[in-house]
DNA sequence: CGCCACGTTGAATCGGCTCAAAACCCGTGG
DNA sequence: CCACGGGTTTTGAGCCGATTCAACGTGGCG
């Protein structure tokens, strides 16, 4: 269930994306500090897993969520390139953590410094504020307003690049929306149809009018 | 629309439940910190006012949500007495608190200092689980699982005792939950007739069969 | 006592789900 | 180069749970 093959970098050939974030300063001492890769679907982290580590995203993407006991899931948030993930409360991992295609992971194992939780602040809110946006998106929007939204915040976090990249499946964004795979493609059936996107590919969409998707999300 | 009425308390008076948290740390340096009364309903702070101050309730109970444009609430959380809120990612306020029935509020100006991020780091992953763990309750589970969860979270957050306060409105518990007034009521008046809990007052819950609730939200 | 906001209950509607089948994409191998 | 195969996506039909709309009950307070 966990296949998960490690392979080592240099930093320096990947940092990339990763770089100017302000978080250097987390990383360990050396500077060749190795990241890994994970394949499609290989396990991050497990729910009951002792917690501690940061990860950095250095391609590629992840998906955290929840499972219940009858299998059904609940993605709490998607990772692109460049953001850092792992933060639980105690010592504990209350999620899962997959990479959704290959994916590279830099682990930052923050020795407990005075500029520790300066550093690690911002990044926590930002979270918690990203969290509070999706639960008005899950406790109120109906379907076509999620994907709406959905798509503004991939967009947004991409640059607001009029063509975005969906490394996640429709199941993906299903389980991240609370809705299923049939009602996210239907919603983008109609979203072509009524020419607000155009769908290049099975993981493309170009946003041709993005006020109207706006006015949609409210 | 912010009739909120202010008046000066010892502290010493009415620290009570908010003692013990660990964050006396971040008060203002005098001993007889002033705390705020709002009366029932009133504004705490509203979206796109400046940011920066937290809170913490003293007594009663805080609503923190958000509007859509016409007029849908998701409310992301209830704070209760001895919990800190009001964090914001940037410094710009995206959500609306307001007191539920009268509520004693202190705020805390915390100055830039050392200790402030490592005060405030759990307090942010707190709240960062809690949104999470909502996060699966909207985006996957039923009418009766939602209530369900949110009378476990109640009792927990008041030590577990069988009889537990609900100082909201049932349509607070619609607008946390993301469902109607009159689904909430359905619910609760089919987890009465089944013994699951019994309804001693409006806002008063006894619940009879805990591990049936615990079933139930899975 | 009477008012009025809040809460409960009922009937009909509707949006998203379930179940089912067809279409599509893409890697593989002939 | 094309045919094959498996997984993903799309589309369709019918169903069901939560909502909407409406009426009635209730309890808290002046």
């Amino acid at each position: 269930m966990t296949i998960h093959t490690s392979m080592e970098f240099r930093s320096a050939t990947l940092l990339g994306t990763g770089a100017g974030t302000g978080f250097e300063a987390l990383l360990p001492a050396s500077p060749l500090q190795p990241a890994t890769l994970y394949s499609s679907g290989s396990e991050i982290y497990a729910q009951g897993e002792k917690a501690g580590d940061l990860y950095q995203v250095e391609f590629g993407a992840v998906r955290v969520y929840r499972l219940l006991a009858d299998g059904r899931r609940q993605i709490s948030a998607f990772h692109l390139s460049g953001e850092v993930f792992g933060f639980e409360a105690d010592k504990t991992h209350h999620f899962f953590a997959e990479a959704i295609g290959a994916t590279g992971i830099r682990v930052m194992r923050p020795h407990a410094g005075i500029d520790f939780s300066r550093e690690l602040l911002p990044l926590a809110l930002q979270s918690l504020v990203r969290a509070q946006e999706h639960l008005l998106v899950l406790g109120r929007q109906n379907a076509a307003e999620r994907v709406a939204a959905f798509l503004l915040d991939m967009a947004a976090r991409q640059g607001d690049l009029e063509e975005i990249d969906l490394p996640m499946s429709r199941s993906d964004i299903g389980d991240y929306l609370g809705l299923t795979i049939e009602t996210v493609s239907r919603v983008f059936s109609r979203l072509k149809e009524k020419g607000i996107v155009r769908l290049p590919g099975l993981r493309k969409v170009k946003i041709v009018r993005m006020h109207t998707l706006r006015d949609m999300s409210e």
